[in-house]
DNA sequence: TGCCAAAGAGAAACGATTTCTTTTTATACC
DNA sequence: GGTATAAAAAGAAATCGTTTCTCTTTGGCA
């Protein structure tokens, strides 16, 4: 994704979730969408410094807390049940993932097989379903193959 | 479950886990046990607090995690992200849940669906799986019909 | 160009969880 | 039953990710 693709694909983000388009929030998006994998709001605060030589962390969590909400990033609770953050290239709506706790990758979940498995547990019990966190942790292949080729940026 | 059934129980489920039969220990593991849904670490500190003058809080979280690493109890992450336990009358083994935010009821997820899953990501990416979160957050049927049969306790 | 609500800075608060040190206690062994 | 020992617990304090607060700045529209 160039510099000028992502320029314009994150004026008309902005623009759709009625968020002013800032320096500072630019930024945060930027930071992900130019990463491999997720990023815990600290270190996209120490990146978006390098631009900045004052950005506020807070300002970095409100901004990651908006894009989430608007489905533009997506939200990884890692097994410690730290918060990082990732930016969906999968285009928009909820997304499911197989996350590499090595090298951070993120793989998506065919949305279908939760789908299905919503509907069993609606069927069976009776209730109402307003959120879930259906997430897998693991070893990509790359890490599981060759420990050698773990990207650690 | 009455009083004895506990006591056999428990003992021999801190025997299996090679854990010392503390009188904190089990008062932990009671409370959880005589609990409609889950409980976050400082209610059980609470109710355990009514048997014991002086129980703490870090006794509470340190057993809470024993348990749960026994797989005796197991660990809700609330929406919230904050970490509540739950005492699982189904027997061993790993579970998966349908949890209602009103009442705190907690509905099991059959495994087959949950192992599917699995078995697609796996042979999808050609990565390894060392752990995962699937926990479904709703409303169940008694709360969605008529919100008086909240259990609040 | 000026207005004004949204956004950000910086400091401070918050609160769940963990760590540390000392004391107590359950269990194994005599 | 008495004792050694390693686990467990108390209580206080630290940690640290996250949020709140107040004041200042700024983007976007009239």
């Amino acid at each position: 994704m160039n510099q000028d693709t992502m320029n314009r694909g994150f004026s008309a983000i902005m623009k759709e979730l009625g968020l002013k388009e800032t320096p500072k929030r630019r930024a945060v998006l930027e930071v992900l969408a130019e990463q491999h994998g997720f990023l815990s709001p600290e270190e996209v605060w120490r990146a978006a410094r390098v631009r900045f030589k004052t950005i506020g962390l807070p300002t970095v969590y409100r901004n990651l807390e908006e894009l989430a909400a608007g489905g533009v990033i997506s939200t990884i609770i890692h097994p410690s049940r730290q918060l990082y953050y990732y930016f969906c290239t999968t285009g928009s709506g909820h997304h499911h993932h197989f996350i590499c706790t090595s090298c951070r990758r993120v793989e998506d979940i065919p949305e279908c097989t939760v789908a299905a498995m919503e509907q069993d547990i609606i069927t069976r019990t009776g209730g109402r379903i307003t959120s879930h966190i259906v997430q897998f942790n693991g070893l990509c292949r790359h890490c599981l193959t060759d420990p050698n080729k773990r990207i650690t940026t």
